[in-house]
DNA sequence: CCGATCTGGATGACATGTCAACCAAAGAGG
DNA sequence: CCTCTTTGGTTGACATGTCATCCAGATCGG
């Protein structure tokens, strides 16, 4: 998946720039684990909540922050930089949970265009009930495997990948 | 984002078994920053490649194993499990890389139920045309911020992660 | 050979995400 | 003030993913 794989024979040595570095071997085989785990990671998290409880994992993640903050109210472009998502999924899932009763929209007086989304009593019943399992399963698929010196390993690395794309060519989302 | 913390006040050395075991400060910090680092990856991934070639990620996905593999053609179960993909899934995307031209059906004679994918030629040319962009893409983002004792060590974190998923009682996507 | 069941796969309804365009309020700059 | 640009946010069209259901061909037990 998402495989970066040498497509054609093998000019091993090459040094012509306009040969892509392409994977080794051993490249190879981490870049398919990662994309692998995390995928899964990521389908048993979302398949999960979305079985024991009344909300999607997005919901969640939106419910997250409003529970954070005080009051359990934000502005809306303060909430999509928390969550990295883009203004417009943003707005679309606030739709919905607004339909489905989990937040509601309150006024912003400092600025006219703006608006904040507060969470309700519903959305904070659906948080604590989905929270603790989630918890349990995080630590399940993600902290119990690993030791404590890998623990400490990830962070390093995540923190480098993070790093390393807050300075790319390529936009980031607009934040 | 999908975030763990302990919601309430803080019974902190607590052993109450129906307490779920919340997350530390330091792996609530590695929890974010990883979910985040894989969000952006996949997300300047899945961009870059929408943007400077005719396909999307998800084509990629499968036209890598179709070129992986002899006559570029496989069934379409083989497909879901190497890709890990919801076979629904996998069909709908099918339908639709077949109504772009990337690839074709072919009957599978063994068995009347089974039906093969076949890249077409210009899939071919599609993907040839991403994939060198894409890995350096790859490259830039995910490996080249790392050391080589890093690369070693994110490789058996994921394996273990991965791992311990195999076995997990939440059921994988049905395979 | 025959029904019961399993398997490979497609389908429809619906939830979610993306892109581009739009809009109104807020800040400039003159 | 009065345009011009920016900013915060929504919208609609469309791509994608999920779930439940369906279906035909394969297999299995007699």
């Amino acid at each position: 998946m998402t495989s970066t794989s040498r497509p054609s024979p093998t000019p091993t040595a090459s040094v012509d720039p306009t040969e892509p570095r392409w994977l080794t071997p051993a490249e190879q085989h981490l870049w398919r684990t990662f994309m692998r785990m995390r995928q899964q990671l990521d389908a048993q998290l979302a398949r999960q909540i979305q079985a024991e409880s009344d909300i999607s994992i997005a919901d969640f993640s939106v419910l997250v922050v409003l529970t954070d903050v005080p009051e359990g109210r934000v502005r809306v472009l303060e909430l999509a930089r928390n969550l990295q998502w883009e203004k417009s999924r943003l707005s679309h899932h606030l739709a919905r949970m607004v339909k489905r009763g989990l937040i509601e929209r309150a006024e912003c007086t400092e600025d006219g265009r703006g608006s904040f989304v507060v969470i309700t009593d519903a959305g904070r019943r659906a948080i604590e009930a989905a929270a603790p399992r989630h918890v349990e399963l995080v630590r399940t698929l993600f902290f119990d495997p690993l030791s404590e010196e890998q623990v400490t390993q990830l962070t390093q690395i995540s923190e480098r990948i993070l790093g390393a794309m807050e300075g790319c060519p390529e936009a980031l989302s607009e934040s």
